[in-house]
DNA sequence: TGTTATTACGGCGCCCGTAAGGATT
DNA sequence: AATCCTTACGGGCGCCGTAATAACA
């Protein structure tokens, strides 16, 4: 009942939660996503922004706003983590998990039986295609199309 | 009696210590540089071997050789770290710790006593100074000047 | 024999999850 | 009331330094 391979919490894993954070638009939706507690995410953040020395995002109650300072750290931590996954996509090769774009043509209803079992599973065997952004968009039914390919603001959990 | 700010070991500390490892030519020599012990510096290695799964550097007891994945992973541990600091550079901006070459000319006498004592307090205020790696160059005294600036294979420890 | 890397061992510290508290809509 | 973020509290796992072991020059 740990980490769903974060693979122990580090500066890596902190600039992951954190863009997960601002992707998500809230700490407890990245919670959620991350599949952890929001005491966590909270924790992480704020030892971010102590290990930086800075505020990367006001936080009240019902509201959150990047600082300027965040924006910034957001996109040097969109460039870094893309480094880290290319590091790792080149050394572990693909042999071990598919990368790229996964596109799914299914009529509607289909969708809703056949397709998010598959779909389901494929995401709890590959998480990692979470944290690249994964969203669906929905098509008009006379295209009989669902895709499914990165973007970001999307909100996805896994159910176990 | 802990970490000279690595502030917490992680993937991006281990990376560092790999590239220290390199670059010292020896896991003694990194642990050296890096003001640790040997065995942390195996045990790092070693975690950053299990955690991509394969081999980095063939290790017999008096020789040491990158293996190709090593090789690859080097170059890719060079580009991610630049970009952590270029990040950190950014976000910290030059309001915190000065930044590039400090070059120093004094008589050999006089640096014994009068520059010794403000450069460990100018390293131990600025302890990641150490971590571009930070060595002193003897030059003949007609010359009149010591030189402090990155290199290579130096050994450098702050007492306390 | 001196230098190198690895394993053994006790200890301290970090991180996590659950639970409780405060604030805002 | 409901939702969101934060702090409090034990507990476990990881990392570290010292010391001991093994291999090579």
């Amino acid at each position: 009942m740990t980490n769903p391979d974060m693979s122990g919490m580090d500066r890596i894993g902190l600039m992951q939660t954190f863009v997960r954070i601002v992707e998500a638009g809230s700490l407890s939706a990245a919670a959620a996503q991350l599949g952890t507690s929001q005491p966590t995410v909270s924790r992480r953040l704020q030892a971010l922004e102590r290990s930086l020395g800075l505020e990367l995002l006001q936080r009240s109650t019902h509201a959150m706003k990047l600082t300027d300072d965040g924006a910034r750290c957001f996109a040097h931590a969109k460039t870094l983590l893309e480094s880290w996954q290319a590091m790792t996509a080149d050394l572990r090769g693909a042999k071990d998990a598919p990368e790229g774009h996964l596109r799914v043509l299914v009529p509607h209803a289909f969708g809703q039986d056949q397709l998010m079992a598959p779909l389901m599973a494929y995401l709890r065997r590959y998480p990692q295609s979470l944290s690249n952004g994964c969203c669906m968009i929905g098509v008009p039914i006379s295209l009989l199309r669902a895709s499914i390919a990165p973007c970001r603001s999307a909100r996805w959990t896994i159910p176990p």
